[in-house]
DNA sequence: TGTATCTCATGCGTATTGAGCATGGCTCGA
DNA sequence: TCGAGCCATGCTCAATACGCATGAGATACA
């Protein structure tokens, strides 16, 4: 059955005559009548009684003609909605980030989109970055910003990678530290100090990933929440690693540098889709806003 | 937009395969390409991330399916419907009939009908022909019981009518009459009696049309209601007319006499549709049960 | 009463559509 | 590296759908 008969039937049974359907329509006479036969014999009813003067529905007519326009306006319902996909007056935006890339960069990219596309809803949901490697399998998140080291990479091969920028590591010093003037720090130049980290043992901080070789801080300080560390750093009790993505949560007191190219090897961010998918409007939509927020936010805006 | 394609396109999202979706509805995995590329093109949109093992539904594909799944039940949910109008299992029976023509004839075939078909729901409604006329036209009732004498049947010309017999007009005598033995009567017979009817005028009554001649009744009782009617009667006041319609109706202390043919014009009773029209399946199958009611009312019973 | 007119149905020829077959390209896994 | 499984596509043939022209039936009007 072509939905076709199922819009000239339902001329039809408006204007009541089959000519006038047709001319309605851009269609002869004949093929109206044709296509009503069709329709007629696909169901098995008789839809029209004709008449001299045109035609009126049959009792099954009438009935049918209910379900006709039924289908009809849920095949134009689909239509409108992928229309409004595309349009982005409609459809949803779910997104997937990692802790520090929540400080500033996805909800500023989000903001913007949001701005521009109010009618699309979008939600965003914190994880690392393999659970969003899962999420994008299973469909429960559109777009994820993950990050990876070079020699990680390979983890993320089911994806495609739109590089957002490099996410660097910086060192956290009071205002009134010795080093609190420089740009750019050696580790050797921190061997001396006391670190405030997230856990007790070096392996689990920002310093597994900070020079491999024998550097061992001294951490004296556990803290885990952001706002605390850098209490802690800002009293003077000692210094701390924060990510680049996050260097604009940092409050007046503490001031951040560089470390060394050498010792502090650049983790990659990336937006991630699945690899081979297409990717919905929304996300296509969103990318350039979350490249921009990556700019500002690691340009250290 | 054909509507196979969106059942081609319901499996394939069910399945996740062209090859497999193919199979399960008799096709070749060619003709499930080309039936997706087809509604991909109409859509104007992508419905499938092809993989290299299936397919899987993209974001627009996700959010069309639920139309097309709508759009498919709409359609079965007609062709269902069709089938129950068709076997009885659905839909409805207005009946439009003459007052006497519900004293027993058309209630009886209802109750018989409904025994039958009790799916179907059935209704009446009690009026003059010119009013069954009208509703026939307007759709308002599905049959009608009409009745006409022989001279009156141009103005039933619009419909199609289907003889269930002839309502002859009785004499109803008290029992104790000097004529209620006698199973036909004559008018003449019948000069000196005084006579019962719902109106003072003879015009009026039954007598309009029994024996246009210089007959004359006496009417000295103007009681509408029938049983007040036969009350009368069967007290000894008087004699009144009674279409045989009605006989059934009549109680035990009055009898009925016919009236000789050349003074009771009979008046016949059809079952009566739009001429030209197509009669529904519950129309068609009524019309045995009013032909058989008629035969035992009009036989007397 | 007869004719003109309006309606839908239908035979015919043509253009489009749709299915199957065979083939090719691609990806995954052994 | 190769085979298996899957989808895309060029090709061919049959079915379908359209428009044109015509026919049949009913109505309206002269």
């Amino acid at each position: 059955m072509d939905l076709t008969w199922l819009r000239v039937f339902e001329a039809v049974a408006r204007i009541g005559s089959f000519t006038a359907a047709g001319g309605e329509l851009g269609y002869t006479q004949s093929a109206v009548s044709r296509q009503i036969s069709a329709l007629e014999a696909e169901l098995g009813a008789v839809l029209f009684d004709r008449l001299a003067r045109g035609v009126v529905l049959t009792e099954e007519g009438r009935r049918f003609r209910a379900h006709a326009k039924g289908a009809l306006a849920q095949v134009d319902a689909g239509r409108r909605e992928l229309g409004e996909l595309r349009d982005l007056t409609a459809g949803r935006l779910r997104v997937g980030a990692f802790a520090t890339a929540n400080a500033a960069l996805v909800p500023r990219a989000m903001a913007a989109f949001q701005a521009v596309h109010p009618a699309v809803r979008v939600s965003l949901v914190e994880g690392r970055t393999p659970d969003h490697v899962a999420g994008l399998a299973d469909g429960s998140v559109d777009v994820a910003v993950v990050s990876g080291y070079t020699d990680q990479l390979d983890a993320l091969d089911a994806l495609d990678l739109r590089p957002l920028g490099a996410d660097a590591i910086l060192v956290a010093l009071p205002r009134g530290h010795r080093l609190a003037g420089r740009r750019r720090l050696g580790l050797a130049e921190l061997a001396d100090e006391v670190w405030i980290a997230g856990f007790p043992d070096a392996e689990r901080t920002l310093f597994a990933t900070v020079a491999g070789a024998g550097f061992e801080p001294r951490i004296d300080f556990v803290v885990q929440e952001w706002t605390a560390k850098l209490g802690c750093v800002a009293a003077g009790l000692g210094v701390t690693l924060v990510p680049a993505l996050a260097a604009g949560a940092v409050r007046d007191d503490v001031v951040l540098a560089e470390l060394e190219a050498a010792d502090a090897p650049v983790r990659a961010v990336f937006a991630a889709t699945l690899a081979g998918r297409s990717v919905p409007a929304a996300v296509e939509a969103f990318l350039p806003f979350l490249t921009t927020a990556a700019i500002d936010v690691l340009a250290g805006g």
